[in-house]
DNA sequence: CGCAGCGTTGAACGTATTCAAAAGAGGTGG
DNA sequence: CCACCTCTTTTGAATACGTTCAACGCTGCG
């Protein structure tokens, strides 16, 4: 428990240091921070739509996607989230969430009460403006996925979707985009690339068949990570160097 | 040109406080800016990307959009903006832009040098935070619009879309929503909804025929407010209050 | 062992695109 | 003031793309 929660303080002190320029005193901050350590099993809602947070959470462990729903019960998924990402920030400023959160994997998440985060954003003005990046990048990807679900073709949508999860991933710390395993289902491509399982299915068929990538069941693994790129109209410039 | 700048002044103070809580020496901040009111003719790039900012734009007159395109040449519009909207907080805090912004219509803004607008933010907190929550805003509004792109049928898109154009411009206070005039052009819709112009103009037509707007040449006016809210599924809490 | 979820495949269908062509509106210059 | 040019809107027809429906195999878990 100890050794988790150093882990944590680790995890977050590195995420918001990718960010912006943090000195002594507001890692001593971040150092004081009172928190715990949950787990949580796999497609279960950290964030729940409507509701206002009491806390601030952050992903230490596994994978997780934030989706909203139309009034016909459509599901599109509008963000895939690693190790180290920040679920709800927007709570911190905004009044309820306007989306819901859920786990892919099973995955374990570190717990800061909300005022207690308040009270040193209030202090720490680089922590803010290091969160407030944060914010700044998560739009940037929000903009490129309209322009992905919106304007590429279907083959290219989803290589693209592949290509930002690996690149993410490899800068999380989690190896090279060479040899990535993706743990979401196909369902969960579909949803958040706006297509239908099946032909997500049919569609990483065809990459297979071109070498790009690879089914190494029940995941699929990328094989060649420049084609991918290329066929996916990747260029990672719209991350700004995110985590 | 006095007149303009005070009214410019007006803006981007009003813009602020509905953003966050101002106290008067934050208002005295912004009163001490030091900027010039440009105008562009329509269809004119204001951000370009790949391009560094040197300057904080900020719409006072007229509409924009923000888009992006693929490397086939296809445009995605992610977003549209009003008066009083900032048109490149992002570049405060990254590097380059990651997407253009271009006027739909002649468009008058005001300008503020970048290193200006930088030492107000270090110095008064509650306009940083004032522009975090605007990011966090627009980060809501991107989701939506995934989700709009994604997930819903064409006619509840192209509703939907109106429906949040109409709001907004509403609490800009240009007028209800009812017998709202938009400024934007078919092809504009469909870049915006990623649909072909063909297309739209096909629902468009399907939505006077059932008595939710009107064709007021050339532009398109909406009659039945509420009804076209319920086709489009439109919600404004994603909005957060936003001008 | 049986159930549930995920992946896979085929066939029919429907929606939106593309192509093409023409009419209307606004602006410019002669 | 009219003629012309361009951009936008409009309409029809053929086409292509992705969905939907249905069924089955596989895997992991209770």
């Amino acid at each position: 428990m100890v050794a988790q929660h150093a882990n944590a303080l680790t995890t977050i002190t590195d995420k918001l240091q990718s960010l912006g320029i943090l000195d002594q005193s507001d890692r001593d901050a971040l150092g004081s921070l009172v928190f715990t350590v949950n787990t949580a099993p796999a497609n279960h809602d950290l964030v729940r739509q409507g509701e206002a947070a009491t806390s601030l959470q952050v992903l230490l462990d596994g994978y997780a996607c934030r989706y909203k729903i139309t009034a016909g019960g459509a599901r599109q998924i509008v963000s895939f989230h690693l190790p180290g990402d920040i679920l709800d920030a927007q709570q911190l400023l905004l009044g309820s969430a306007d989306h819901f959160v859920q786990t892919i994997t099973s995955a374990t998440i570190g717990v800061v009460p909300l005022a207690e985060f308040r009270r040193i954003l209030k202090l720490r003005p680089n922590i803010a403006e290091a969160l407030w990046r944060d914010t700044l990048i998560d739009a940037s990807i929000y903009r490129e996925w309209v322009l992905n679900v919106g304007k590429r073709d279907v083959t290219s949508r989803i290589a693209h979707m592949l290509c930002e999860f690996a690149f993410r991933r490899e800068n999380a710390g989690l190896g090279p985009p060479e040899r990535c395993e993706l743990p979401m289902t196909q369902h969960q491509i579909a949803d958040a690339t706006g297509l239908s399982a099946v032909h997500v299915n049919r569609v990483l068929h065809e990459l297979a068949r071109n070498g790009l990538i690879a089914a190494d069941k029940p995941e699929v693994k990328i094989v060649d990570w420049s084609q991918l790129c290329r066929i996916g109209d990747f260029d990672p410039s719209y991350l700004h160097g995110a985590a």
